[in-house]
DNA sequence: TATTAGCACTCTTTAGTATTGAGTGCTAAT
DNA sequence: ATTAGCACTCAATACTAAAGAGTGCTAATA
């Protein structure tokens, strides 16, 4: 028994209803609204053997059916190339996003708010993560006697301060002239190399510099080691209370504190790196608390390379269909500013 | 009729039953609970008095009664100079602060995390703001042609960053040369009168270095505006689903999204500036989300001035006698650390 | 052979009713 | 002034009946 092509009709019309009606639906319920020409006696045949086959589920012998995770998968699969984003949106994603932002950060986060406005679902969004990107400046600026500040900017125009005690004051024309120097060696090398880099130098450099950079080096590495923490925003998290499979309050706990779990989140939103756009429905998904429940992801890239992620996250019955451009359009743009605002 | 010392044991007792059981109170309960050598009977006559009295409320004529927000402003009123803190907790706050913390925005991060984690309530934290702190340092960082990071120290040793656009290229040593003669001109002045201070002083320098300065101007009052925006962070946010209050889901969605609302809880938070300590209770918040909440926050500072603000925020029904002193001392120690760490 | 009308059957949902029990307020006795 | 006793109130709980949505099967039909 395959699937035809009348079977994957009644299949969408269900998936179609229970997406927006959040409730099992039932043979009469298509038969009257999807003009399938058909009876429901028809239509009930077919539907105990969409069930046979994993595609439907029915929740107890006398109600409708609601589609699978399986289902769900069969419909997203359909529709990836397909769908394309209303113009409204596209034009209102392209002057929302970059609207009164100065800094990538900024950008980011503004992302996952356009996102979960569009969608009405809870957005996440990582930030850029440097390790992969080159330093292209390097500036030591001074607190006070035991404290410095030193100021990264990769080539992504991405800005990482990081604090550091040292033992004795450095005055500020040597600071400037270290940080003179640790540009010049430091300069367009991998971010994640610096340390490797900065102790090949070292060793043909005047004594002088030498003594103070020995001094700082230790820290420069601590300071890489803070760069690969990944900074992760989130959107519209009370929007998941607008659907009735959250009105169980343990669920919507349960929910709320596995997004409340940063390295949870984060991790779940790296696992896959390299496709495009990306749906992992149900079960499909590794953590337990999110089993019942659908993520969306794009990548968003720089040169070429993933530097981030931007995604949606909702109950497996989504709207996969409005989402689905969307988020794909927030990537497209963010590429495209990402391109033409940070490096020239 | 007043509130004599049996009235008062016998509301404290009531409070004390509720604070723990979340349940109307009855007479029979105080009466053998708590050793007050009275009969149930007794009991109720003084219950009857003290609902006249605006201190009890009774849910329905068959159940036990409830504290009114008047009661616990009295219980916490009669409370606040008194509780002291657990040692151990002491000690726990006095490590946990610090423990790998290197940036003042971690701490107050980490502050709220400790919070949280010590008192399950929800706990927020408002990072230092330095509208009222004093320049030490500045420095200008090239990021691409068009591009320039400003790096701003205060007194507090706070960093902030501002990114903004230039119009032709500024060379290595230029910036260097302005960094010094801003650094030079403006330290010490407060962040807020950074742009008049500048213009004041701009008019009297060489040709060479006004025309950058000019270029630059414009950018540094823009920063400052920016330098306004406040921090907010807060954790345990889930720890709303732990009170029985809560299960009810539009009550939790009503919480939750007032916590999402950053521009109200920060309103909330500075509402009242200076006391040391401060208790709203349930009527007396200003935000209707939260009027079935209550608020403690403590004020921490550094040099004598309000810098920012810690706090929990529960249901009314909240552990005042444990919260308390936790909030205190978090802030006493905020005080300590930021004293010896921060300014020498 | 595929479709469909008809109908018995299942199981949740809703409404209605009775019962229970916690707690009060009043009265009369101490 | 205190308290035992008791009638009364009202939410919470349990139980029952009825309604309704939807299925699966059978037999009739095109």
């Amino acid at each position: 028994m395959g699937i035809d092509g009348r079977k994957l009709k009644i299949l969408q019309a269900i998936i179609h209803n229970y997406i927006t009606n959040a409730e099992p639906v039932g043979s009469r319920t298509i038969s009257k609204k999807y003009d399938l020409g058909v009876s429901p006696a028809t239509i009930r045949n077919e539907m105990s053997d969409l069930e046979e086959l994993g595609f439907l589920v029915q929740p107890h012998t006398s109600a409708g059916r609601v589609p699978s995770d399986r289902a769900y998968r069969l419909y997203v699969d359909s529709l990836v190339n397909k769908k394309r984003i209303k113009l409204v949106q596209k034009r209102q994603i392209k002057t929302s996003l970059v609207d009164g932002i100065n800094e990538l950060e900024e950008l980011i986060q503004n992302s996952a708010k356009v996102l979960s406005k569009l969608t009405n679902y809870t957005s996440l969004a990582i930030a850029p993560q440097l390790i992969e990107s080159r330093l292209k400046h390097i500036q030591l600026v001074p607190i006070d006697e035991t404290k410095l500040l030193m100021v990264l900017v990769t080539n992504s125009g991405i800005v990482k301060n990081t604090v550091f005690n040292i033992e004795k004051e450095i005055s500020n024309s040597q600071l400037n002239l270290i940080s003179n120097f640790l540009t010049k060696k430091l300069k367009g090398h991998r971010i994640d190399e610096l340390g490797i880099e900065l102790k090949k130098n070292l060793t043909k450099e005047i004594f002088e510099l030498r003594d103070v950079i020995k001094d700082v080096m230790p820290m420069i590495n601590k300071s890489i080691d803070d760069l690969e923490e990944i900074d992760l925003y989130s959107d519209g998290v009370t929007n998941i209370f607008n659907f009735p499979e959250y009105n169980d309050i343990t669920k919507a706990k349960s929910f709320l504190s596995f997004l409340e779990n940063k390295e949870n989140v984060i991790d779940m939103l790296l696992r896959n790196k390299n496709q495009d756009i990306e749906i992992t429905i149900g079960k499909e998904n590794c953590y337990e608390e999110i089993k019942n429940c659908s993520l969306i992801t794009a990548t968003y890239r720089f040169n070429g390379k993933t530097i981030g992620k931007v995604g949606v996250i909702g109950p497996t019955r989504m709207a996969y269909a409005k989402v689905i451009p969307v988020v794909k359009s927030i990537a497209v743009n963010l590429n495209d500013i990402l391109e033409k605002h940070f490096e020239l």
